[in-house]
DNA sequence: GATGAATGAGTGTTCATTCAT
DNA sequence: TATGAATGAACACTCATTCAT
């Protein structure tokens, strides 16, 4: 018998039975992120998965099949949600310099307000990224920021306040990179330097900062 | 009976004995770290750690008691050898913003060259941090980076190239941040945008781009 | 996951399933309590338990959680059952001496006849009464044999036949101190003296002792 | 390489080595009374054992062995001290009646005293005495008691205070069962019954009771 | 006599998964 | 759909004992 994700994911049959269904799954997913997050792949088990869900361990089974497609449902869930975050959040209307700002405080933001998906794209890189690979659906999702991020630095190169030739992957990877340390690194930095990114004051200089080195990068001189 | 690592670690005893002794635990030492850089604490297994080391399974717990010390054991060698490197790669005597550059750079290599380091930080802020906390030994051995930056940037606003005002803790995160990431989220990174950090060309790039950004952050505009 | 004693304890749902589950479960208890019973619960094994049993190592776990809950239910059962006996064995209406004598007699009789109960609470005293104490329903129970031994002194006293000022908890432990040891020493006696209690005929004669040296103790000089 | 314990038993070479080989073997023992007295055979850990020697573990195995003959050795031991006790005390000068009284209470004491011997003795019986089979000088030593009980029966049957046709084995049994009782079921029973043979109150009121019921037992109605 | 290092067989326990109803 | 029962392979860890010096 196979999974019966895909079928309920599209939502066919709207009958009360498959609305339960789809609300059976949805929770499952809800109690596996959470897990998955905190213990990660090998660290999480299905009986505490199950017993933290309104329904069993069986149901787990039935909706996705095992273990491992259960945290690629997972992964694939974390990641739709922040594209639809990144894609709400559409600053192109300002002039460039606020436009990036604005991008990047949304994406520190994101960042610390989602220590969950953080967690999830921790652990898939300590495998690999071997299950992000099986992920079909994942390859085209990931154009919109980038292009997001050509448009502004076109127009700010246009209007002489960029420098021109840098490439919106590149920034895109800076701004994540600074973000996501802030997150993932929270606790060995804490440890390491006695101060905690997590705390109020500190997030909101460590936002400022981001911000500040990315633009004195972009900026042209 | 309790593990023998202090007695060893302290190199007392200089027979022929206690130093094939000392190479035993040096070699389950070796083998963890690549294990638990793999596979991470809860997916490391201890019959294979043992398997690909010259002794065994008792041994493992002879020098170190268990699963977990053997892993805060690893993760202090791993942190014992990153500070190591760091206080070797000394360029107080260049210029500011060349000392800078040097750093940065010495960084970022650093990162890329020790994946498996990465991969052990990543998988201690997967546990929150738990068990570097127990690691008594750790605490001053930070001071010295720290300080490092913070006698370049001195000497960077006197000569009037860098800005006043930052602080060497926020400096030394930016760089960790931008050299970490770039190992630590190859593989998700790879997926969704197609560039692998690890390919020669783009790492030597990435090198570059990380110095620029950081050198454009600090110097006075 | 909680172990699954006390839904089946309590025989809730009496389909064929459930009953089935039921029979591994007291399949479980009847084998473990001949091996605790064997060999102490230190020296007593899962494994070797399992392999006696219908079932498996993993339904022990299943349905007790561990080795020593597994002793602990043993422990619970094993008590359960002698008060059961206790309570069967009402001797009231005969005439008080009689009473007496019967209920001594059948008291050794049940030690006799169960060296694996006496094999428990020897290994529970050799346990300082640790697990016992954790027996929540145990308490209460032992009030039945020293009300009806105090039923009995009382009538006996009244008739003039027994002494005046025996406590009933004295008169259970001479009683039991008396069964107990010729079950619990059998081995060490049968090897220093020569004699052994489980011999039929000295087993015989010793239920007589133990009748007669009780009975001079209660009754009026 | 066969066990060293004999010839120093016997203090052979009365040199400085061997007399210092006498305090470790000593040492060893007394030790491991106390591991195994409270532990029991198959709970007791070689190990532990040797961490609280003043040596190592690899004198245990010099000096005796392996861990069942450390445990012989223990137990001989033990009844070579109840059987020295019990030659200590010799009552037979007293009147009948008042001999066996001040043997019963120095048998009760002597349990009460030496719980350790008490739990080496349950312990023996849980293993069906198989060790204490094995130890070849055991068997004679047993007569004295006996001896000693039978001529005070003797005297007291011919001064006519004591029954006659009591086997001195029997009363020696019926003692014994008492005394051991009372502190090798001391913890069921305070569980059981709320009621510590140990506090020092109820302990002197047992041993009148023991004297009082082994007396009206034995003296001539 | 004495010590630390080493060993292999076992020991309690856990896991993801499947079956029967 | 849903549930409790069942499974076997693995897993971390321990034990009495022996070896080399």
């Amino acid at each position: 018998m196979i999974a019966r994700g895909a079928a309920l994911a599209e939502g066919r049959k709207d009958s009360k039975r498959s609305r339960e269904a789809a609300e059976t799954r949805d929770n499952i997913l809800q109690v596996a992120t959470r897990e998955f997050a905190d213990k990660g792949l090998a660290g999480a088990r299905i009986d505490e998965i199950a017993d933290k869900t309104a329904s069993s361990k069986r149901m787990i089974y039935y909706y996705f099949g095992g273990k491992d497609e259960l945290y690629r449902a997972v992964l694939e869930r974390a990641y739709e949600r922040i594209r639809a975050q990144e894609q709400d959040a559409r600053f192109e209307n300002l002039p460039p310099a606020e436009a990036l700002r604005a991008i990047i405080g949304h994406n520190v933001d994101y960042h610390f307000e989602n220590p969950d998906f953080v967690r999830l794209v921790m652990n898939e890189n300590v495998h690999y990224g071997e299950h992000i690979a099986q992920i079909a659906s994942m390859k085209q999702r990931n154009s919109t920021i980038i292009a997001s991020l050509g448009a502004i630095l076109d127009k700010g190169v246009e209007a002489g306040v960029f420098r021109a030739g840098i490439d919106p992957v590149d920034l895109h990877a800076m701004i994540s990179a600074l973000s996501f340390y802030s997150v993932s690194n929270r606790h060995t930095f804490l440890h390491n330097f006695g101060v905690d990114f997590a705390e109020p004051t500190v997030r909101a200089k460590r936002r400022e900062l981001i911000i500040g080195c990315v633009l004195s990068w972009v900026t042209r001189a």
